[in-house]
DNA sequence: GCCAACGGCAACGTTGACGTTGGTAACGGC
DNA sequence: GCCGTTACCAACGTCAACGTTGCCGTTGGC
């Protein structure tokens, strides 16, 4: 076996953030995580502390992947409309990430772990939907903070509550056509939501 | 002791539903279940078979009462809008039920629990918004489905994501006036989504 | 009033998961 | 080529949680 301790490293992370998203906190077992990284448990310990470190340290590490992966550009009111849309396309293709926001925040303890390292992505896209509302590309009301959570609900609870988004599909859709058409309508109602009063 | 048969029963549900919504199935333990409603955990296998059991038999009828709880009347876009308004209430106010939800969906194993009793709750609110969309009295796109699926989500996001709604309100907020806030905001996202146009 | 059935419980066996330890072999400085 | 250091691992101790069992006292039919 070669040694090479930043893959060991790698593998640990890309195995844990696999089985945190998939079963959670508690759900998830230090052993499986070795044994799905190919390296034995102990190293995980010399590494990340314990169990609830390593999960922790990987939340913190892929929120920020979320958040800085899907800018919000507001130049026109299209921009906004597809700012949802990419977001729901992110949470669609990255499951993982997705759900381990949604672990966070059930385990929610009232503290956020690396707020001051979030906490500026979100004010970045605020104060840029707050500076598209002064142009008057996008409605003023609900207030820039507000709007943008939104944009983030239409895109994101098809993830949260997967079981009632498939009640209201009915049980036999095309996968595909209906992700197309659950991101239209998610497009559409970013438009309507955001649009500036004519 | 006096014994009753039903209350026991009560207990261990009422006290399941809180450390479910807490901690979600693997996060809690069968000790503390029976603990917090003073019972022999024993009771708990012999009423409901084992932790799993009652778990989805929670779930089950929980979320039941959340979607029978707020019917969707559509004879105004107003209703439409305050339709969200009011499962947003609900969800704030009943925590343990929103939560209990989320679980599922994290949970989610391809198959709802219950589901033939679940769906047609949403198919009513569907049929309505259908017919309120026939009327004129709501835009005809999206299409219904997905119109109910995205009030949910404006309405519910705030509970799933509870620690990326403290970083976009900021530090030191009064809690009632955010709420307020929130909650206006979402009663109007939801009449301009709905909004038919002009 | 008797007795079978049932609700209830304390104590137990067992499993599985966390976190640790002692030992082995590779690496790197000299 | 020697040796301290470091990555790595198999095996272990420990504990907490699941689910069970054997016993006791109450209930209700007769």
């Amino acid at each position: 076996m070669v040694r090479d301790v930043e893959q060991t490293k790698r593998r640990l992370r890309e195995a844990a953030l696999a089985e945190f998203a998939e079963h959670g906190l508690h759900g998830t077992t230090v052993e499986r995580i070795a044994s799905r990284a190919g390296v034995n448990k102990e190293r995980l310990y010399s590494y990340f502390g314990d169990k609830t470190a390593l999960f922790t340290s990987i939340v913190v590490e892929e929120v920020d992947k979320v958040t800085a992966a899907v800018p919000l550009v507001a130049t026109s009111l299209d921009d906004v409309a597809e700012f949802a849309g990419r977001t729901f396309d992110y949470n669609q293709d990255h499951p993982d990430l997705t759900r381990l926001v949604l672990w966070e925040g059930l385990a929610d303890t009232g503290v956020v772990h690396d707020a001051a390292n979030r906490g500026p992505h979100y004010e970045d896209k605020v104060a840029v939907m707050a500076a598209a509302q002064r142009a008057g590309l996008v409605a003023d009301t609900p207030a820039a903070p507000h709007l943008v959570f939104l944009l983030l609900a239409l895109a994101g609870w098809w993830s949260a509550t997967p079981q009632i988004a498939r009640l209201f599909a009915g049980a036999d859709t095309d996968p595909e056509s209906e992700r197309a058409a659950r991101r239209a309508a998610v497009v559409e109602a970013a438009r309507r939501m955001a649009a500036p009063r004519p």
